[in-house]
DNA sequence: ACCCACGGTGCCCTCTTTGTTACCGAAATC
DNA sequence: GATTTCGGTAACAAAGAGGGCACCGTGGGT
């Protein structure tokens, strides 16, 4: 599930967007101020932002650059400025959309998509089809074949995979996990994703007992080897 | 220099974009069909479209899907209609973002340099990766490697690592180390981060005995040599 | 209503990692 | 050269982390 980061100080307008944009299936974090935005975004990592330029705190283009300055996420301004200068700035701050109030919200879903898109033509490499050792990820078709045979995977063992190959090569902790995979954004401990994992690995490992494709990063988490 | 190719029947408001754009230091391709825009974009494969829906011979929702079907350049649809579902239909049909006229050139230069810019961000995703001898940090992935071969370095080694990474040719004390890699505040004695410093220098290190990466500075600290 | 697959939790056992201590040797200081 | 200071090293105990297992609740299918 793709999550975004919605940082508006208005609770009504937050609100709505935030209900708008789980409806259109995201999981969505919110912020009402730049500094607790910010926060949001270190802990969180959330696949798009959405920012409001009146800020409580802080001006939402500070905010920008911020982000900017350490993440390439995509960010939709929205703000009431409809002036252009204001846009260009906006723009030139390093957002990706510039979107005025009052927003319709099948706009704004619209535009969400359009540039998650945007990122995922580049991060995927138009290739619908992963392999690791002798497995074999058709995301296409939601299949998985283990040395040609297919396995049974539940859906959350699938989505953790899909996971791991997103990133295949990194170690991914335990929060990322949750929150990608389960949509989770608190970060309780919890044995859930270790259960998942050890029942990932009873399907996919030739030896459960001795991984070699889903390693464990003690102290971190886990990693897929590429 | 970056070339568009702007599709528009209406010559008036080609022409004017058409200036516009080249002011902002664009080459700018001009097609009034669109036929004839699939053709330019077919011979000349711009960095970006600019495209109008409303053409004389075919719709311009076509027009997005039969450049996306091909290609995955960014295309902006500049429209005079308002309708969000005449938004929303183009930026399903593959569309990046979407204008409606009368188009200000400012605000249309600030939404092109922005989707360039995104564009751009992913060709050039190259990994931050740091080197220094034969150790290959790849901080994304957390994972560290010495002379190609992956290296398991614990959590905290990692981390006292990372800090050495980051001040690089700089000597750190070990208060600075207790604080920015363990988080501890108080300055007590003890050879806490001396252990850690040689469990590294183990797995790091050519000859343990004999440090080149990360050199004693006696007295003081520790010191990564870069 | 029943069954069963699946998701989620708690507990225990094992092994790793971590922090500490004591001791030793090297380097600086006198 | 003696002394003192400082870092290196090994050993050890405590804490931490993950694996494995059993178990429970739920929700869908029969």
């Amino acid at each position: 599930m793709e999550s975004l980061l919605l940082i508006e100080d208005d609770d009504g307008i937050r609100l709505a967007l935030s209900m708008a944009l789980e409806d259109e299936g995201y999981s969505v974090a919110e912020a009402g101020t730049g500094t607790a935005g910010l926060a949001a975004f270190e802990r969180q990592t959330p696949d798009l932002v959405l920012l409001d330029l009146r800020l409580p705190d802080m001006s939402g283009f500070e905010v920008c650059r911020a982000i900017r300055s350490t993440s390439i996420v995509p960010i939709i301004i929205i703000t009431a400025q409809t002036d252009t200068v204001d846009m260009v700035a906006g723009l030139e701050a390093g957002a990706d959309d510039y979107v005025t109030k009052p927003v319709v919200p099948k706009e704004l879903a619209a535009r969400i998509r359009a540039l998650l898109r945007r990122v995922h033509l580049h991060a995927a490499t138009s290739e619908p089809q992963v392999h690791f050792g002798d497995i074999e990820l058709r995301r296409e078709q939601g299949l998985v074949f283990k040395a040609g045979v297919e396995l049974n995977l539940t859906k959350t063992e699938y989505r953790l995979l899909c996971e791991f190959a997103d990133h295949a090569g990194a170690v991914l902790s335990r929060d990322q996990l949750l929150e990608h995979v389960w949509g989770y954004d608190y970060l309780g401990d919890s044995r859930l994703v270790d259960a998942h994992v050890r029942r990932l690995r009873l399907k996919i490992e030739d030896h459960p007992d001795d991984p070699q494709l889903i390693v464990t990063a003690r102290g971190v988490g886990y990693r897929l080897v590429s």
